[in-house]
DNA sequence: AATCCGGGGCA
DNA sequence: TGCCCAGGATT
């Protein structure tokens, strides 16, 4: 099998030659552009990577200048991006990086996996496009023209399937140049071989493909069903008080590590709205309010469940406000909310929040 | 190996 | 609106 698909490389790469995208951090001999760009496009989709790359590299120059900044300013370049973590281990690895690596990043496959935020894809992208080392990097991308041409009915979701690919096109890529090898196959996948509706007659690989062949593309690639995601209803309390408003700082282990947000939190059984927002502000804050009125409804999808946030104006009535369920607390003034990292679910609320109090 | 982390595209 | 997509860390 390795030899048939290594005949069809040839013309996979010069199908690359002509048809790649381009991109920012493509063709460059940075590897901080590499690097970062790498990260960025964990999950996510190059159009989306765009605008936030160019930011973040005029903002982060270099190595160095990321493992200086403050987290909150990475945070609030990452803003909207989601993952967070990624930003921080990017920061955490630039730190390391910078102060014991003299700057430079380490040369192999191997020693990048040891970076916090560089698992076997990241890592495989960086060693094959920066330091040309003949590794295959397997996304899910790769995984989907991989399924395809081989008919591959292994469950893509398991780590055996990961590791089987993986040595099979570690076979595949010998002799090629590695960093075109991954990304040719990388873009094959997210213009051709696409999920949904594959271009079948204008892949380069056509020819040797066992899905093409038998009309199997939409079996490929196989993966277990998700689960059902739950639902929650959430109470937010937007608080003013003498024209300043509430915002707490989320811990370092909860999800959205290091991000703001206004108190809040599940609508409990047999709760209303209200009641539930008197509750957490109480709990979260240690502060009485009352409720003034209503000023958003949003929904917003997490991985493994999703939310519908009520958002209530409130006035301050008694108590200082305290960090009971976050590390920090802050009354700001409605114009300084830009100044700091807020999850994407907010955005609809701070903007139904400014015409407000407008 | 199984589970936990966002958010966007598309039908 | 519901379904699909998907690397790394943690346990």
């Amino acid at each position: 099998m390795t030899e048939l698909i290594r005949t069809a490389i040839p013309g996979l790469l010069a199908w690359y030659r002509v048809n790649k995208r381009e991109m920012p951090w493509r063709d460059t001999p940075d590897f901080w552009k590499v690097w970062v760009s790498e990260i960025m496009l964990q999950q996510t989709q190059v159009e989306t990577v765009r605008p936030y790359f160019t930011e973040f590299i005029s903002k982060f120059p270099d190595v160095h200048s990321l493992a200086r900044a403050e987290e909150q300013e990475v945070l609030k370049a990452w803003e909207g991006l989601g993952y967070y973590t990624r930003a921080r281990n990017l920061q955490k690895a630039a730190r390391k990086v910078s102060a014991e690596m003299n700057g430079q990043l380490p040369k192999s496959f191997s020693r990048l996996l040891d970076l916090p935020g560089l698992g076997p894809y990241s890592a495989a992208a960086i060693a094959s496009i920066v330091f040309k080392e003949p590794v295959p990097a397997v996304d899910g991308n790769v995984l989907r023209v991989f399924t395809r041409l081989t008919e591959l009915g292994d469950d893509i979701s398991r780590p055996q399937t990961r590791t089987l690919v993986f040595g099979i096109l570690s076979d595949v890529i010998s002799g090629f140049p590695p960093g075109d090898f991954n990304q040719a196959m990388m873009e094959l996948g997210a213009i051709v071989c696409k999920p949904r509706q594959p271009d079948c007659p204008v892949c380069p690989l056509n020819r040797i493909c066992a899905s093409h062949k038998n009309g199997t593309q939409l079996r490929f690639p196989v993966k277990k069903k998700a689960a059902v995601k739950p639902h929650h209803l959430i109470g937010v309390g937007i608080c003013m008080r003498e024209g300043k408003v509430l915002i707490a700082k989320r811990h370092e282990k909860q999800m959205l590590a290091g991000l703001w947000e206004f108190p809040g939190g599940k609508i409990e059984n047999g709760e209303t709205e209200e009641e539930c927002i008197l509750r957490e502000m109480r709990e979260e804050t240690g502060l009485t309010v009352e409720l003034v009125r209503k000023i958003a409804k949003t929904d917003h999808a997490f991985t493994h469940f999703s939310i519908t946030l009520n958002a209530w104006l409130c006035n301050w009535v008694s108590g200082e406000a305290q960090p009971l369920s976050g590390s920090e607390i802050r009354w700001i003034l409605p114009e300084e909310l830009d100044d700091y990292p807020f999850p994407k679910a907010n955005k609809v609320i701070i903007k139904e929040f400014r015409s407000a109090v407008k």
